[in-house]
DNA sequence: ATTAGCACTCAATCGATGTGAGTGCTAACA
DNA sequence: TGTTAGCACTCACATCGATTGAGTGCTAAT
């Protein structure tokens, strides 16, 4: 559908105006506040056709209009202009970066909060399943008499440990030889295929050392168990409450519940996603839970695997800076994860 | 301050049904819920009574009356009988520990969630700082060319790492040695002498080795940095959803802010802490910010620290069954501590 | 095609009124 | 002296109608 340059104009300012104020914007106001040289009737007349192309609605006759979904939806494909970061954000992202240089699920976290302060959204970053990615390194640590600590590490840097019990006699030589063997076995291998019963050749071979090679084994079981999974990190769930839509405690209570528990969150991101910056507005989402909501999110591409990352914020949402923002962090993230990890 | 009999029955009558409905209580409703064989009259005039000695108050001259914050402690001081963990609960917290064998930070957390789940309050629990725990072990494990772990396990067996940059030529081997003449130094003292500054007689010790050693106190330094401050984590928060005291949204936002934001958790609980459970009633609390709310907390021991544990909730809170469950637990997981770490 | 004018709509606000749960006081009673 | 029935009084809360005002749609003039 092809709307005309003032309908277009009509149409963005009220898109402008509501999503500032969250209140139904008249067509007064327009004239008034976006400096056009025709009357409001004229303005009027205008509304009351893109009211019936379906990009306005009216909650009640007596009231102004507010963009349908249908009416950002078109703003959003065909006329919205991303904002991308300003130099100063950058820099502060810059400095949040730096001082943590640990590990890549520290950095994320920087990065989700700084998402959720410089938009005023809630954001959340998945991190990729280590299923995927390659075992590299296992090394077998001595503690003391009796413990060791099972120490895995994969190609993209991410270290796991476990502590195990191990026999009274085991010497740190021991360990080491066993250290080796694993090493040799499943160099190169995928995380997800370090399984016990493929390991299992492992315990034939070495008779001797078996218990140790059985404890370490379950270990690594344990270890794929309760971190194979991605992982979902949410930030600045409390940013909902400056909107006025979800005044209402019972909205609000489903949301932040939806936010804060880990197993709810992860249904409502699509499965399929590109690099490219996508919007997901109000019932447009597949998940019953947040089609009062906007979604607009990522994916960034570490090391073979693909991470999501987004924001989360009411239909009434700033999406040139959201999708600019997402724009300008994905590639600060890519470069950073090319480089140092 | 004594009361007879019937002031102590009536007082009760009053706490329990207000922490119940949230609601004044009057005279009336008390006699028919409580069956007591006087006529509400004479509840009317006991209850002037309790007022003017300050148990009770009135919102206003036709609402029946509340408990003031003063009754209530009247209450939990001289007639609160603590409700302890039923058999089944006990049960469910065994399984959920048992589940997770893993670090102790991860335990915490399970309870922190039993805590919540099972008294519909927030719970936080606080791990006391490592300062105080001693170093046991440090080991220095080659990862790949050119890259090491720092490895630092204390007396409680929580064990930390960091990655470090070495230069190229340094064996298996010259790690092996660097690590030895750590431990040789190291052994027993605290944490908190870890201290770069006073680890340069290392650094002086070995002049050939004097890159990696350099990263690996940049390594303990930054550990110290960024883990040495106790842990505060907080379960349940949205429980206070539910609380009609908190249909206010500001009210509400200050709250859950308080809750959210880690800085300012610290700052309402009290610093000295004893293993009895303590309560501390709306404006009983230093804190400004939590004297809308009350505070029932323990301390638990952990290898000579002190942790904290508690639950938050509003005034009108079930104080019985709030400390009875954290006796409970605290014996439960002084035990567990004592056993297992 | 645009605009001024005007009647119309309807949410929101305000005030008056009624209702009811609960109290305090008094006088009678055991 | 403690207890109780009776009754007038208070005050939050709900309900209803009137008023207000921002905004619209339509019509007729430009």
């Amino acid at each position: 559908m092809v709307l005309d340059e003032r309908k277009r104009y009509i149409l963005e300012s009220i898109i402008k105006d509501y999503v500032e104020t969250a209140e139904p914007v008249g067509s007064r106001s327009i004239v008034r506040k976006h400096g056009l040289n025709i009357s409001a009737a004229t303005v009027r007349n205008e509304m009351a056709d893109l009211e019936d192309m379906g990009y306005l609605e009216q909650p009640h006759t007596s009231a102004g209009r507010i963009p349908s979904e249908m009416g950002f939806r078109y703003y959003v494909d065909c006329m919205m202009e991303k904002e991308s970061l300003t130099d100063e954000e950058v820099e502060i992202l810059g400095k949040k970066l730096q001082e943590s240089i640990r590990e890549w699920n520290d950095v994320a976290q920087g990065i989700g909060d700084f998402l959720s302060q410089v938009s005023n959204y809630a954001s959340f970053i998945i991190i990729p399943s280590i299923k995927y990615s390659h075992f590299k390194y296992l090394h077998l640590v001595p503690i003391q008499e009796g413990q060791a600590l099972v120490l895995v590490v994969t190609d993209v840097g991410l270290i796991m440990h476990r502590r195990i019990d191990i026999p009274r006699g085991i010497s740190p030589e021991d360990l080491q030889a066993i250290s080796e063997v694993f090493n040799r076995v499943c160099k190169g291998k995928k995380i997800m295929e370090l399984r016990r019963s493929e390991l299992q050749i492992l315990r034939d071979d070495l008779k001797k050392r078996q218990q140790v090679i059985d404890r370490a084994l379950e270990a690594v079981d344990n270890l794929l168990d309760n971190t194979a999974d991605e992982k979902v990190l949410i930030s600045g769930a409390l940013n909902i409450l400056k909107e006025p839509e979800f005044k209402d405690l019972d909205k609000l209570k489903r949301i932040l519940t939806l936010l804060e528990e880990d197993g709810l969150f992860k249904g409502i991101i699509p499965d399929n996603i590109s690099q490219d910056v996508d919007i997901l507005i109000g019932k447009e989402n597949q998940s019953e839970d947040i089609q009062e909501m906007s979604l607009v999110f990522t994916g960034y591409r570490t090391a073979g695997e693909m991470g999501k990352m987004g924001l989360i914020g009411p239909i009434r949402m700033e999406y040139w800076k959201a999708a600019g923002t997402l724009d300008s962090v994905r590639t600060i993230i890519e470069d950073l994860l090319h480089n140092r990890f």
